[in-house]
DNA sequence: TCTATAAATGACCGCCCGTCATCTACCACC
DNA sequence: GGTGGTAGATGACGGGCGGTCATTTATAGA
């Protein structure tokens, strides 16, 4: 680790030092997870007083989101990398589910980004956020939109199910207890069969096959 | 409203004063959102002390785990009424999210459901909710399946993955701000592209045809 | 070397959840 | 109708949290 002044004077020495808060941010996260998630114990962590998180983040909140929009820009360079020149839809599914899993914290934090976390944070700074996720997205699609034989416009849009589907679906892995010992075996069927890993896959590959039907057929807006 | 005894002591008596502090719950939450609903002020609303209401749950968030189980109770109700003999798939899902969506505070308590409420919870009481909501989605199942013509197993499914897929749309809605005076044009589409109505029975339609599809291809069970 | 600036600090405030010693409404029994 | 014991109701209290701000002090520039 490269050394710190103890003062950041300059922009660059900022941009460090709350880069080195986002990280202390995410290991604490991976740590301790959601509930014990204190702004003391992550400046303990990040080696700064309480108060000097306060200096780079509006709220604990704003630190969560802030957390949220590099993991989802490191699910995107993911996205990017690992996706062939030409792709199936089954494939696709299962990587778009891979992925998210794979970028550690993404999911809980998704799960709680509405309800939680966008609710403790100033104005503009949600408005910058949400910009940035929908650029970052339509980015994505972009990209990836040829690769699948879709239009862009489509691409989007199954970029936007698929999020929201593996939201719902990732809702059940947020639950707690999931490996406690003592849970009688028919609950942890019922836990299990909302597990989110092939509930995605299957209903996103049926998604897929929707919007590529409509779109070979509707030939120009949609219905109302 | 029927006189209360200032002390509950049957076991009649002590139902009756937990669904009355469940039914203030329900205004309180209403009144204030999530973030103000506090002990003290819903025990206020329901005119008892704060230690009462810990006689009667465990936790603030095991009132919001009652108040979800009877919101889906209603929501059951609502859909086994509204379902005519013979649907279809397009009906069918807008019904699904339109009852949800009238059904007060439903999706806002689901979209916490996993991430934030069960978190808060004794583990007893969780395997009950637990079994408690499986009984009822896979009695709506069972009712619903020959009304729109597909076997008790697809029906369940399908009721489950809809469920992620509103739960997923639904997030979006449980963002803040919708209605702020001063958000920029561009912020305010994309917050309604993601709007759950549109999004959420395009796509449930989808998947539905894909079961549909699916049920009438594999004749036993299904591939790896 | 010295001084002005602003980054860092942590004691402090208000709030909230959950507990428990205390009080008292109610029922049963005489 | 009076009375004692049970158990439901109470609210002051403890612990811990997020967030603030007067104070301290590292640092750049003169």
């Amino acid at each position: 680790m490269t050394a710190r002044p103890q003062r950041a004077r300059s922009t660059a020495q900022k941009q460090l030092r709350r880069a080195d808060i986002l990280d202390a941010a995410d290991r604490h996260l991976t740590e301790v997870g959601f509930e014990a998630f204190s702004m003391a114990s992550l400046g303990r962590l990040a080696g700064v007083a309480k108060g000097t998180l306060y200096l780079y983040f509006e709220t604990r909140e704003d630190v969560l989101l802030a957390l949220f929009i590099a993991k989802l820009d490191a699910w995107r360079s993911a996205m990017e990398e690992h996706t062939p020149a030409r792709d199936t839809d089954a494939a696709f599914a299962q990587r778009f589910h891979a992925e998210a899993s794979a970028q550690a914290n993404l999911l809980p934090l998704m799960a709680r980004l509405d309800s939680v976390i966008e609710h403790n944070v100033t104005l503009p700074t949600l408005i910058a956020a949400k910009r940035r996720m929908d650029a970052t997205l339509r980015d994505l699609a972009g990209i990836l939109a040829p690769r699948l034989a879709l239009p862009p416009g489509a691409m989007l849009e199954a970029i936007h199910v698929l999020g929201a589907l593996l939201l719902g679906a990732a809702q059940m892995d947020a639950g707690p207890c999931l490996d406690s010992p003592d849970i009688p075996r028919d609950v942890r069927q019922i836990v299990t069969r909302f597990s989110s890993d092939e509930l995605f896959t299957r209903n996103a590959v049926r998604i897929l096959d929707g919007i590529r039907h409509d779109t070979h057929t509707e030939t120009g807006d949609h219905a109302t």
